[in-house]
DNA sequence: ACTAGAATACTTGTATACAAGTTGAAGTTT
DNA sequence: AAACTTCAACTTGTATACAAGTATTCTAGT
């Protein structure tokens, strides 16, 4: 069995090593509770299931540890998952981080990022011209983390790595669902995103501050919604087909 | 040769996994920059050192390197080490951090909180009486992880758990440094906690915010003027024995 | 002197083996 | 029946072996 069958046709993932993709396997496994909360698992049992050896099994489960996914114990290991209430923080630490960065970034010189930035939106928009969520998603990420990264703050940078693989899968499985059933939606967070560069080009904190509060919420509400229906949660998983 | 000869007499540190030992080991080591920044380590240079298997040594290093105490490549471990403008970033995050935690402290009872936060000020208070400065940079290290945790946010917490290795290197060796030049500072420490508490009980925002400020300026700077000077990072090094 | 290229000595990633400790159930004793 | 023992099947932590890839050095040919 391929390890990655959560990410389908990704060359990205596929040709990192196996730790690697066991990490990622398994976070948006347990994400999208197709691990359950409180299942108890272990490195041979994990090793076996995917036919690979306790080494690259132990390592993903570090990460996924310090990420509060699992829950490591002298004997086994505790799937954590992630609640609603987990979502509603991960956005809190988000906000804080990214409220930080704006402050910062408004006292400095910031042309070339907002080349960046439009260069990201349109690599969105072409994404949803061919359809493809996945792209869509990584650009929407991406977007975000380059304002993050712009200041050069290495400390709030971690804060970010720790809580992107995270942020990546909800951002993911909720683009996944949406992608089956209101491709508008898409438009409106190109929108958003848009809005978010205007907001920076002119330097206006109270600006800034909205758009980035708009493009929150939406997201927000959209990924709770859709952890809040399991039956939802289902068809982001079938999108693997 | 025993691994932790950074923490000598530490029972809690002796005791657990070679692993663990030794991540914490290199963390002192780097931070107090008797490993020096660009220096280039590899993990089986280091098992040799140490005469351990690579195992334990992986281990380590991927935690630091989340840390962002070294950096991963493809042949070779890179040092990266702490400076000044680290620090200073370091303590942007706990500000951030607290300052998030404090504001929902606020709304919430907290009277079991300022109980336990009072005993911990006791143990600081006897851990000066006696002269053992590891001992009470744990309590002050304590002292603000509860805080911390008494808000029930996973992922601030993360955040604190991610931040708390580090700090508490910064801590221990400004502590042993000062405990060497001047006893009068760890008084003006526990003024500080004890003022914080007062602010809690009181609840007014104001107050808690002036309280943290001011502990964090003292801190602060005592880190950073220990951090400029490579002599008294040296002392701080020498109390080792 | 200088470049091409093979040999060598490294590096990490993964598999496997073993040790030590924990859990839980079966069986024995009281 | 209850408690105590023992044993078997797990667990993680560590050591070791091997594979594949990379940097460096040394040699051969010009």
């Amino acid at each position: 069995m391929s390890i990655t069958k959560y990410y389908p046709n990704s060359e990205a993932v596929s040709k990192s090593s196996i730790g690697k993709q066991l990490e990622m396997e398994l976070r948006i496994r347990i994400i999208s509770q197709d691990i359950l909360k409180d299942t108890v698992l272990s490195e041979n049992q994990i090793a076996n299931e995917y036919q690979i050896s306790r080494s690259p099994v132990r390592e993903a489960l570090r990460v996924l540890e310090k990420e509060k996914l699992l829950r490591l114990e002298r004997m086994g290991v505790v799937v954590m998952g992630i609640s609603e209430a987990d979502i509603e923080e991960i956005y809190d630490i988000r906000l804080l981080i990214e409220s930080f960065v704006v402050n910062r970034l408004l006292e400095l010189e910031n042309k070339e990022l907002l080349i960046e930035l439009n260069k990201i939106v349109e690599m969105m928009k072409v994404s949803i011209r061919y359809q493809d969520i996945d792209e869509f998603s990584k650009q929407d990420l991406k977007f975000h983390e380059t304002i993050i990264y712009s200041i050069h703050h290495q400390q709030i940078a971690m804060v970010w790595d720790q809580l992107k693989p995270v942020m990546e899968c909800l951002v993911i499985l909720s683009m996944r669902y949406r992608g089956i059933t209101n491709y508008d939606d898409f438009s409106r967070v190109i929108q958003n995103h848009q809005l978010i560069i205007q907001a920076l080009t002119e330097k206006k904190t109270d600006l800034v501050e909205a758009a980035f509060d708009k493009n929150f919420n939406d997201v927000q509400n959209k990924v709770e919604s859709l952890w809040t229906s399991s039956d939802m949660l289902k068809k982001a998983r079938d999108y693997i087909g």
